[in-house]
DNA sequence: ACTATACTTCGTTGCATGACGAAGTGACGG
DNA sequence: CCGTCACTTCGTCATGCAACGAAGTATAGT
């Protein structure tokens, strides 16, 4: 019950919903999902976590930079199998749409420019 | 994204959620879930509206009785799936099981005996 | 070692939400 | 039509949670 819960209350805030669909198209560096959100870097930071912990998302550090995917199901099929309602279901929502434009842009700049959110 | 996130929060609850369960295996008068949740009415009464407006639940008036069933999914078919979800997730649940051991029990009982909950 | 940097944790604030009891609503019985 | 009964709505209280900025942590470069 509590996995399932867990599940359910990541998925019910949408910026964790469209930082979890962020990462659709392949993974993603912290500023990166900051920048796209447009959101206070610590509050970003929290989301993740709870995703993670919701086991919808995996993390993986490589030096400073924290880069997100989706969780390959490996632990937490439950998790897997949510995970696909909701990109399924949110196929063709225009807010998602909107954030793949901002993100095909943010993919395209310096991971150093980005992270000028820190400094701000 | 609204009807996603309406889903997501009425099932981010454990209660509602046992609520949700509680009618797998057929319709409930309002009173029998209140004697299987152990809450107030208006409590139960509220969680049951959080259900429907998610569309994962129906309504069906008999008298002065009101009758829940699972949706069929005819509109919301994204809350038809997200109840699929759920159910197959909370197959083995303990917490589920103990529910659906009182159920047995509530069942039997008159409606009349059960809305006792509403005098007391 | 020391600094800069990418992120996290902490403390605070304001708003959403679950719980209850009391009062209101609508359907049936007499 | 008047009361009773099954349920809903309202008002209140306590807790939870998202947002932020400030302070802390861990890693890279020098």
């Amino acid at each position: 019950m509590h996995e399932i819960l867990f599940i359910t209350k990541a998925l019910s805030d949408e910026t964790r919903v469209r930082a979890l669909l962020s990462l659709k198209d392949g993974e993603m560096c912290l500023c990166q999902i900051i920048e796209v959100l447009g959101l206070a870097p610590s509050t970003v930071s929290k989301h993740m976590n709870v995703l993670q912990q919701a086991r919808l998302v995996q993390r993986r550090k490589r030096g400073r930079w924290h880069f997100y995917r989706l969780a390959d199901g490996q632990d937490g099929p439950a998790a897997k199998r949510a995970l696909a309602w909701v990109v399924s279901e949110l196929r063709d929502n225009p807010t998602i749409a909107r954030d793949a434009e901002k993100i095909r842009k943010v993919r395209k700049q310096d991971l150093e420019k980005l992270s000028a959110c820190y400094r701000a």
